[in-house]
DNA sequence: TTGACATGCAACCATATAGTTGCATATGAG
DNA sequence: CTCATATGCAACTATATGGTTGCATGTCAA
C-alpha cells in the first residue's frame, strides 16, 4: 500500500497513467516520446509503477506492452481513504466544539 | 492534489493521521511521545499534513492542537482514483485482448 | 547475416527528503 | 516574577529520488 501512494506521489507518474488511461497498452518508446525526459528516466518511473502494481506489461516482441493494472488498485487507496472521509462529519464536529471550549477557556 | 499524494506517501505521516483518527485533536507534544522521532521531526510531518490540507491546526494556549482535515480530503483521491477504477474493466478487457493478439501474431 | 530498433543495466550527479541537535520564543502555573 | 512546558527556527547530515549518459543485449527486417 505504502508503495502505491508512493508511485502516486510523484506527477510524471500521474502523467503515465494518464497516457496509459487515454490508450492503453502502449510501448515503453511510445511513452517516451511523450515525455520531457530521457526513455531511460521513464522506464524507472514505469517500473516503479510496475511494482506498485499500478501498471502490468506484456512482451511482444521486442516491444514492452504497459497496461493500466486489471487488478482495482483504486480500491487499496479508497478503502484506506474512506476510512478518514466516514470519519468526516464527527472531525467536523469535534473541530467545532473544541474550538468553543478554548473560546470558554479563554473567556474564564 | 500533489501535495496530498505526496503527503500521503510517507508512513510515519499515515500514522499520524491515524492517531488522530483514534483521538482528534491533539497537541504537537503529545502526537510526538507515540512516535518513534524527534518532536521536531514530527513536527515538520503535521506541518506537510497541515499544508496538504489533511490536517488543520488551533492554538489553546501554548499548545497547537491538531484534527483532521473537516473538508472532505478523501474526494480529491477518490475522484482521481475512480477515473481509472471505472476503467478496470475495458482495461481487463483490452489487456486480454492484446494477449491474444501477440499470440495470434506470434503463431503467424 | 547485418543493421536498426527497443529495451535493460550500471555508474554517476544534483536535489529533495527525513532526520538530527541546539537555541530562541511564548505561555501557563506556582 | 520565575520556572517549566510547548512550540518554532535554523543549521547540519545522510539517504532517497529523479534525472543523466554510455554501453550491452535481444529481436525484427532486409
Amino acid at each position: 500500500m505504502s508503495d502505491v501512494f508512493r508511485a502516486l506521489a510523484d506527477e510524471n507518474r500521474r502523467s503515465l497513467l494518464d497516457a496509459l488511461f487515454a490508450r492503453n497498452g502502449q510501448s515503453l518508446s511510445e511513452m517516451a516520446e511523450k515525455m520531457p525526459m530521457s526513455r531511460q528516466a521513464v522506464a524507472k518511473h514505469l517500473a516503479i509503477l510496475e511494482s506498485a502494481n499500478l501498471v502490468s506489461t506484456a512482451w511482444r516482441g521486442r516491444e514492452k506492452l504497459h497496461y493500466l493494472n486489471p487488478v482495482p488498485i483504486g480500491e487499496i487507496v479508497r478503502r484506506w481513504v474512506g476510512k478518514f472521509e466516514d470519519a468526516r462529519v464527527d472531525a467536523l464536529t469535534d473541530f467545532k466544539e473544541q474550538m468553543e471550549t478554548s473560546e470558554e477557556k479563554r473567556r474564564a
